[in-house]
RNA sequence: GCUCCCAUCGUCUAGAGGCCCAGGACACAGCCCUCUCAAGGCUGGUACGAGGGUUCGAAUCCCUCUGGGAGCGCCA
């Protein structure tokens, strides 16, 4: 095994992680483990205002939630550490050293706003904005008039001209780009932090990262990226650039589509195993239908199946493989949708009951009160339904249920006293005990409803019934 | 403004010139099962963005248009 893979995710901990990044973190780590290679994470907070350590631990505790585990981070430090840029810099600085002395790098006294100002013109000239190169042949005269006034300079690589960038893209084919495309780029900002396209490319290469899966906002960055480490005589990692996420409606996914970032789903509810199920679909499709379990999402990963459209991120597919995923939970997992809306203890009992009719937390909570709780007046359809039944069928019930509650011989008590069976006896009888004409079995309803309960809903029933029946008889 | 990328049902996608008047899944509708809902089973409608080529034959190749995405930063 002369090259055993390693994949990384390197997000910068500022905001929420965001469901593209994770699909993409996502697509490294199958394809890490996939090929029984390693995945790493490396915090990219070298700009220092935008990043906290509560952030840090917000990030990884949602990787870990999604199931995504890394073999080396921030808190499995080895050798090829630290996993933390703000750690590095005298990493970069060296680097920045070698790139100096060999003219590879010089410093730019342009100040943001000149810099801004031939970005406009350029626009308005009908050129790309790039870098032109202003402090590229300056002189040491040049340089330190400029030291004399005050500017901080910042680094640039000097990209060299005429050059042809090839690379074979693992998703998208062959690249080919013109260094005289680019232009020579920030490597160090003027407070002395490193600039991403410098750090994150030298990081891959130190850490030893053999593929790198990002999105395609990041293809330009490719050749750059390339030449840098070329520069340093460090070892370049494939890349391959896959699509972003979109919304419905096309746009890129944010907040207005609804749940966008990881913190959004797993707030409302989603399990993880289902936010996994479905976003290792999204742009990238497996030979087999169905839900998969995490060892199988590994053994089908293939990069030949990623696409290269933009994926659309549909909730209403999301609340499908949440249904899958509630159904295949252990008891545990569901067990906290319950606590606290139910009587202590009766958590695996009430799930077990309801579980075939829940997808999100709210809905145990509906439950939890249409089973525990003191239910109002009913009304509409329900309130028919008890009516239509009558008062006699709700007396027996009560008659039957008096000592104690029993399915079994409550019904065979309704059905002979009666007359009644099938929808003509359980859906008066559901509908006085839940307050609802769909739900669960019965007979799984009436195991967990409590005994008080029970007979007091069926007197409601019984009176109401009886009520209504005198006012009909007066009124005729 | 310039450059690059993409384009199959509402959505996720299969499809790499004849196997496709396009297959699967989600969603939707109907039926079956069932005390109801869910699940399950069956059935149905809905797509190759448009126009030109190439070819005996095109969803698949080429061109134009349209639509979408991305990039051109001392942002990552």
């Amino acid at each position: 095994m002369p090259h055993p893979v390693v994949t990384r995710f390197a997000p910068s901990p500022s905001g929420l992680l965001h469901l593209g990044n994770v699909r993409t973190a996502l697509f490294n780590w199958l394809y890490a483990r996939r090929h029984g290679g390693r995945f790493v994470l490396r915090i990219e907070d070298t700009d220092r205002a935008r990043s906290d350590e509560a952030q840090i631990g917000a990030l990884m505790a949602e990787l870990g939630w999604l199931g995504l585990d890394w073999d080396a981070g921030p808190d499995r430090e080895d050798a090829a550490g630290p996993y933390r840029q703000s750690a590095r810099g005298a990493f970069y600085a060296a680097a920045w050293q070698r790139l100096l002395a060999a003219d590879l790098a010089y410093p730019c006294y342009c100040t943001p706003l000149e810099l801004e100002m031939a970005r406009k013109a350029a626009l308005s000239r009908g050129e790309p904005p790039r870098y032109a190169g202003t402090c590229a042949r300056l002189d040491e005269p040049g340089r330190a008039a400029r030291e004399r006034e005050g500017r901080a300079p910042s680094l640039r690589f000097r990209v060299p001209s005429g050059q042809d960038i090839r690379y074979q893209d693992l998703v998208r084919g062959p690249q080919r780009f013109s260094s005289d495309e680019l232009g020579d780029f920030v490597i160090r900002r003027a407070d002395g932090s490193a600039a991403f396209l410098f750090c994150n490319a030298l990081d891959d290469s130190a850490m030893g990262v053999t593929h790198v899966l990002r999105g395609e906002d990041h293809v330009a960055n490719t050749p750059r990226q390339q030449l840098l480490v070329l520069a340093l005589g460090e070892r370049v990692p494939a890349y391959g650039h896959v699509p972003l996420l979109v919304g419905t409606d096309g746009a890129p996914l944010s907040k207005r589509h609804g749940s966008a970032s990881v913190a959004d789903v797993r707030a409302a509810g989603f399990l993880p195993e289902a936010v996994v199920n479905l976003l290792a679909r999204l742009g990238h499709s497996y030979p087999v239908e169905g839900w998969l379990e995490p060892a199988a999402l590994i053994g089908h990963f293939d990069l030949s199946a990623l696409g290269r459209a933009p994926a659309h991120f549909d909730l209403t597919q999301l609340q499908y493989w949440q249904k899958e995923a509630v159904r295949r939970a252990p008891a545990a997992t569901l067990e906290p949708w319950a606590r606290g809306r139910v009587p202590p203890g009766e958590e695996a009992r009430f799930i077990a009951a309801v579980r075939a009719n829940l997808t999100l937390p709210p809905d145990a909570a509906e439950w939890a009160h249409l089973i525990y709780g003191e239910l109002p007046c009913a009304e509409g359809a329900v309130r028919t339904a008890i009516v239509e039944a009558g008062e006699g069928l709700f007396a027996a019930a009560l008659a039957v249920t008096a000592e104690r509650v029993d399915y079994a011989r409550l019904i065979t008590a309704l059905k002979a006293a009666t007359g009644r069976s099938g929808r003509a006896l359980f859906q008066p009888l559901r509908a006085a005990l839940t307050q609802r004409l769909d739900g669960p079995e019965l007979a799984q309803l009436i195991a967990v409803i409590p005994e008080r309960q029970i007979r007091v809903r069926l007197a409601a029933a019984r009176d109401l019934a009886s009520r209504t029946a005198r006012h009909e008889a007066a009124n005729r």
